[in-house]
DNA sequence: GCCGTTTTCGGCCCGACTGTTTTCAGTCG
């Protein structure tokens, strides 16, 4: 069983204990192990099934027992007790917002509401209002969520690269204004996590309702929300809520600490300043016994308050950040700049939009020092499949190129399909002719994981293998990852000096942050490639880079930020 | 239900907003 079918049953059962008025403590205890074991980078029904599920923090005797009891019998026996003293229906009542436990209790005991159907007659019927503590107003919004779920399911996250698109945008008109002081991106966007489900603007400035009102005239806006001297809230054309809120340039550092989260990370550091007597805010740190606020100026200053060095925003995910902080252990993250090469780009051989001159020279003027051009294998499909005679003309032609340009290596590579059975789609002839091969898995995703851990394996030990491409397979928002066994595979990957990447497309992010750590921590060489399929994309370097540092990785853990003199003798082919 | 540089019992993050209320509970991020 998934870590996330173990989360969403614990977390069904969070909801049930609520919805029968159970201690909220309970409750809250459950829904931060559906996190914790949704977010494990390992299989929980293993350690489950070793008794182990308990090295999860937040996963104690008792869940243990309920995630094996699961596991047996495809249901927590506290669940099916529950589900038949209350429908299990009124589960799904409270993902409408505005909507908990309590209410959905509430409506159940007195009108009889048990499923979203039964809501919405009652709603339409102006039944909810003869409840105490129920108006007219939920009538309205039960409505409206209703129709949105039918039409478009519920709360929608997109990727970061499309909400940097518009967030920077902002940011940077912004900052244009003689009204502006600061003005910085906070949320999960500055983060750089995956996806995102909004944006948030903090800023200071010298006239706030002209900042505010420049927001809302933006012409991104489409529906205009709040306004005023404490900020802005708009709608953009394609959907994206943006929230942009004003401080005076003391609290400005509170105000970024706050709303750059994660939510985990400020429990956990307001954890902290309660055991040191203090409590934090958004708006200040205050000193609990004598009211004292201190405000900040800058985040940094807020962490020094807990007696913390900065923290950056990658790390904040209230795992082990605060420890290691407090120790003096943060890493030293690797940055843009740092990278010295790009290892895995295609051209109008394969599927590619431009031609080799073209991204050899976008690779140049980006200050590279290598790059290798891995142009996809025989098998690839959509008319898209380059045949060895074909790649080794292509090598040919490199290799002229590389002669003839000065201060960057280039590198006749390709990306080779591994095939079900672990193969490559080139004979080891021809493989022998290139500079640089990625083998990555295109086809035949369904597979057990066993096997497909064996197909990758495989190639991992490949003699003329230097890099893993995409591990997983899985694309953001759109596509699950391939099942697999990462220990195995990274144990592997060490012991035969196999690359793997960490590739940059914002779809992919793939190794995601959990597995480039564990990665590293085996001892896994890792590299970050864009697979860039047009000039233009060489720029997702940036992505790539940031689940290298959401993983805490510094240069010394990313191959490609060595010089092709130090890089080059990685590969496997230059050994004996 | 979980957990321990105040602890194996007694706590468990903070504030804003909303809708419904004459002072607050519920919900959310």
């Amino acid at each position: 069983m998934r870590n996330a079918e173990i989360a969403a049953a614990l977390g069904e059962l969070a909801t049930l204990y609520e919805l029968d008025g159970a201690n909220r403590f309970r409750v809250i205890a459950y829904r931060e192990a559906a996190r914790v074991i949704r977010d494990c980078p390992h299989s929980v029904a293993e350690l489950a099934r070793e008794g182990r599920a308990t090295d999860l923090q937040g996963v104690g005797e008792t869940l243990q027992m309920k995630i094996v009891a699961l596991l047996d019998e495809g249901e927590i026996p506290a669940a099916v007790k529950l589900k038949k003293k209350l429908p299990a229906t009124l589960v799904e009542i409270t993902r409408i917002p505005g909507v908990g436990a309590k209410t959905v209790r509430k409506m159940y005991d007195e009108l009889g509401i048990a499923s979203l159907e039964d809501l919405r007659v009652a709603a339409s019927e102006h039944r909810l209002r003869g409840v105490k503590g129920l108006g007219a107003k939920l009538e309205e919004n039960v409505l409206e969520a209703l129709d949105r779920i039918e039409s478009e399911g519920h709360e929608e996250r997109r990727l970061l690269s499309e909400t940097l698109e518009v967030g920077e945008q902002l940011v940077e008109t912004l900052r244009q204004l003689p009204a502006a002081g600061r003005v910085e991106l906070a949320g999960s966007a500055r983060r750089w996590g995956e996806t995102c489900k909004d944006i948030d603007i903090v800023a200071t400035a010298t006239d706030p309702e002209a900042l505010a009102d420049a927001l809302l005239e933006h012409e991104l806006a489409d529906e205009r929300r709040s306004g005023g001297a404490g900020g802005a809230s708009i709608r953009t054309h394609n959907g994206l809520k943006v929230d942009l809120r004003i401080v005076p340039p003391a609290e400005f550092g509170n105000l970024l600490q706050h709303f750059t989260g994660s939510k985990e990370h400020n429990v956990k550091l307001r954890e902290r300043a309660l055991g040191l007597g203090l409590s934090i805010s958004e708006h200040g740190v205050t000193e609990t016994e004598t009211g004292k606020v201190q405000t900040c100026e800058t985040e940094a200053e807020v962490y020094k308050a807990v007696g913390l060095p900065y923290i950056e925003p990658e790390l904040r995910h209230g795992e082990g950040e605060l420890a290691e902080a407090e120790n003096g252990e943060l890493p030293n993250l690797v940055t843009v700049e740092e990278i010295r090469g790009e290892l895995h780009c295609h051209t109008t051989l394969s599927d590619g939009k431009n031609t080799l001159p073209e991204m050899v020279e976008a690779a140049r003027r980006r200050g590279y020092a290598y790059l290798a051009v891995t142009d996809h294998s025989a098998s690839h499909g959509f008319g898209n499949d380059v045949q060895a005679d074909a790649l080794l003309e292509r090598a040919a032609e490199i290799r002229d190129l590389d002669a003839a340009t000065k201060r960057m290596k280039l590198l006749a590579g390709s990306e080779v399909n591994v095939m079900p059975d672990g193969s490559l789609d080139y004979e080891d002839e021809v493989l022998a002719q290139l500079d640089w091969v990625i083998a990555s898995v295109h086809t035949s995703f369904r597979m057990s994981a066993e096997r497909m851990t064996q197909r990758l394996i495989s190639a991992i030990e490949h003699p003329l293998v230097d890099c893993i491409g995409h591990l997983s397979g899985r694309l953001l928002l759109k596509r699950d990852p391939y099942d697999l066994n990462v220990g195995p595979i990274f144990a592997a990957a060490a012991a035969n000096g196999t690359m793997i990447e960490i590739n940059a497309n914002p779809r992919r992010r793939d190794l995601n942050e959990r597995n480039a750590r564990l990665a590293a921590d085996a001892g896994v060489r890792i590299v970050i490639n864009t697979d860039a399929h047009q000039t233009a994309t060489l720029d997702n370097m940036r992505y790539g880079v940031a689940t290298a540092r959401r993983a805490g990785l510094g240069a010394a853990q990313i191959a490609n930020t060595r010089s092709w003199r130090s890089f080059a003798p990685l590969r496997k082919r230059t050994r004996a």
